[in-house]
DNA sequence: TCCTTGACTTTGATGACTCAAAATGTACAA
DNA sequence: TTGTACATTTTGAGTCATCAAAGTCAAGGA
């Protein structure tokens, strides 16, 4: 029986953690941005998330996830990725829409309801922008990816993740055809430039800047 | 942006007025242990409802929707059986429990999926107990329906709809077969014994108390 | 008419979550 | 070493929904 708004503070101190690698303690200013509240409003949840047992808070050092707070983090994590799939592959709503639309309902899904759901999509392992979903018993399939940014060129690479759940971005990526599963070839960077030249089968040329290269995950097609 | 409490105290309020017929008023004392909060607590939320033009308020007399409480309670109503009628139809739920999931759902679904839904579902009129979905505009279909502590006797009728959200009853006439579809002949009535004998094709005699007869309304059988 | 009873309302408090603004701590620059 | 700038924490206050318990009203019986 946490509330909604715990839930959402564990959820984006996980995603936060992982976004900015493991530097172990997340800061008090980068929770209270994620979480759209003043810096005040972080710092109390956060002690009384400590108080809990969900998290262990250093004053003026930051905070980061107990056992107990992980896991629910990835519970949250879990109804938010499989509602996702299922608005997506069930109803048929626009993979750019359905983060929002999770944000809600993952905190209003029973247990019971959430299993019907993994069984009636076939126990997916990833939700529609390639986010990796975690099992009933929290378990995180680990995938080593590349960015555009950063992978070999001229050889071929498959999107597998797009890590960016905007609107905005999710319609560019849709429109030139970037979503997971794509094929796609890094033929050059310019760093000067901050382009990344790509392509993709049956379409022009595309460069785009490298802070969405950076965006977009792939991993090397194996055959 | 009604919060959650506001929509289901208008829930209540129209439900309990279909309930009890047409007593215009609805006694604070029937809101109260309907939401299950104390009296003290009835009061002051209506209150804050007749603030927001939702309801009218009289004090010591009771509580009555306005057009706009009414409006807002069936798009409530609305959400709440079609999500049933999901949950059911598509995830293979019991009837018996959808009513406690959908009291979540329906606070977290937004308009878009509500339609997809309905899309889905081929625009159903009738939620798994029967009960009428009102559209989105807001009518509600209205049906001549007898109880089976009412109905002719002897005349082959057609279970419509069961009114009781309690779990344990709906099992009890989903194992007797007593689901809306069904043809059914009310035998006789006792009175005296407060018994309604019932017989169902290819089952054996049955008989239930007025009290749950009173519960299970049918129609007519037209051929 | 008066009193009792039961329904209803008011009052004072609480818990969760939030903000604005004042106070504090810290790290780096001079 | 001493400021100062900036991140963080503290303080005081407000909203929403709730309860317990005290107060009030109104209707019917004596």
């Amino acid at each position: 029986m946490p509330t909604s708004t715990v839930e959402d503070y564990l959820k984006t101190i996980y995603t936060e953690q992982q976004r900015r690698g493991e530097q172990d303690l997340l800061a008090m200013g980068v929770m209270a941005s994620a979480m759209r509240v003043t810096p005040g409003t972080a710092t109390a949840m956060v002690k009384a998330l400590a108080e809990s047992g969900l998290v262990e808070y250093e004053p003026r050092g930051g905070v980061r996830l107990t056992g107990k707070g992980e896991k629910l983090a990835l519970h949250v994590l879990r109804r938010h990725r499989l509602v996702e799939l299922f608005l997506v592959e069930v109803l048929g709503l626009d993979w750019s829409e359905v983060d929002e639309e999770a944000e809600e309902l993952e905190h209003a899904i029973s247990d019971k309801v959430l299993e019907k759901i993994d069984d009636f999509l076939g126990h997916p392992e990833v939700d529609p922008h390639g986010d990796p979903i975690p099992t009933a018993k929290g378990k995180v399939a680990r995938r080593a990816l590349m960015s555009l940014a950063k992978c070999d060129l001229g050889r071929p690479m498959r999107v597998a993740r797009v890590i960016d759940q905007n609107a905005q971005f999710l319609q560019f990526v849709d429109r030139h055809s970037l979503k997971p599963g794509t094929e796609i070839v890094v033929r050059s960077r310019d760093a000067s430039a901050d382009a990344v030249a790509i392509r993709l089968r049956n379409h022009p040329a595309l460069t785009i800047g490298t802070a969405a290269a950076a965006k977009i995950l792939v991993e090397a097609v194996n055959s």
